[in-house]
DNA sequence: CAGAGAGGTTAGCGCTCGTTAACCTGAAGG
DNA sequence: CCTTCAGGTTAACGAGCGCTAACCTCTCTG
């Protein structure tokens, strides 16, 4: 997978700055001038790239659900003959990386779902659903004992701890992206374990 | 403590409604005719009883902070003489009882703060600092291999976990009230675990 | 029984917001 | 060189919002 090196299009910077606003003050705090300022435009030129303000909401909640389910399936088409452990252990990391790396999407993530249109919220739940199956599906594969409810319990719960991350103070006052990342990953194994032993 | 029987007074139920509100829709995504309504008055009747609405998301935040502070202060005072594992335990059970009896308010607690006016948001900002640090202790107690930021990182982490209810689907879905809140004191515990043993 | 106050009502003001309309401009292309 | 069109601009509209004003009506109480 080659890295861009190609400036980010208009349209990428505006859902950048977007999902940053929506994060900060909320879907309904943030207003289309203000958007817009952050890009250097104003207000109604947005309209010259997105139908309106819901259609940005609509295409980053999409597009972050499509990304973690992607990159899950990936990580698990990779793992061929290696054990359950290591692949948990991987979508571990890969969820870590997206919650450290792009905090302002992990808080529209599970916030702002509600303030989408019928159609795109179903489509949202459903890609999300099938990322927390796949997690399941591992996880009762490490824990054989966990009955499925429990296993997605366990889960959702893990996934709060790990988007717990917006709430770790403003990135400098971590003690360094490594060493957050790695006791995120060994509390969420921790977590699992305590859910496995019944 | 003696239980309430008394009837609810208005301001209580306007409360408890707009409570609701604002966790299912976000506090610019409810209008005020909607809380009248959900009361059975009709909007301006409010003001009668709040100064406006950002009066009515003032005073819930700062009841919840002040809550979740109090008790935890209270467990720690009944607790002399027992060993720290305890005293964690009691402030893990705190907080699990609230997030699973109080589920909206759990959710306007990380979601709303920023909606409100400065001196409010810094006096919630202030008990929720406290409560952190009232755990951090504990939690260092247990496990004295923690740093102080490692011990506040994963304070955070575990709230994360334990306020991860509301997503766990309807309150029918459950395994039942006990046995979540069991496994997530389990899951808490093993996250700590796993945190402390470096 | 008069008067006051608590707790409602409806009408409407002023502001903000998302969106549209109409117009402008610079670069590409036959 | 004229046309086209992508990508901007400003003005303005219509809806919805929080909130106030003005008024009404019970229920106490001296």
């Amino acid at each position: 997978m080659a890295t861009r090196t190609d400036a980010p299009t208009r349209r990428e910077q505006i859902l950048k700055e977007a999902a940053r606003l929506f994060a900060e003050r909320g879907f309904h705090g943030v207003g289309v001038d203000e958007i817009g300022a952050a890009v250097g435009i104003s207000g109604p030129g947005l309209y010259r790239h997105f139908a309106g303000k819901d259609a940005m909401l609509a295409e980053l909640l999409v597009g972050i659900s499509g990304q973690l389910l992607t990159g899950a399936k990936r990580r698990l088409a990779d793992a061929d003959g290696v054990t359950p452990e290591a692949v948990l252990d991987s979508l571990i990391e890969g969820h870590i990386d997206f919650a450290l790396d792009d905090r302002p999407l992990i808080i529209l993530h599970d916030r702002e779902l509600d303030r989408l249109r019928d159609s795109d919220r179903k489509l949202v739940r459903q890609l999300q659903r099938q990322y927390v199956e796949l997690w399941v599906e591992v996880v009762r594969e490490v824990y054989p004992g966990l009955t499925e409810p429990t296993a997605r319990s366990a889960v959702h719960s893990v996934f709060g701890l790990l988007n717990s991350t917006p709430h770790l103070g403003r990135p400098g006052s971590l003690p360094g992206r490594g060493a957050t990342a790695e006791l995120l990953h060994r509390m969420a194994r921790g977590a699992f374990a305590a859910a496995g032993a019944e």
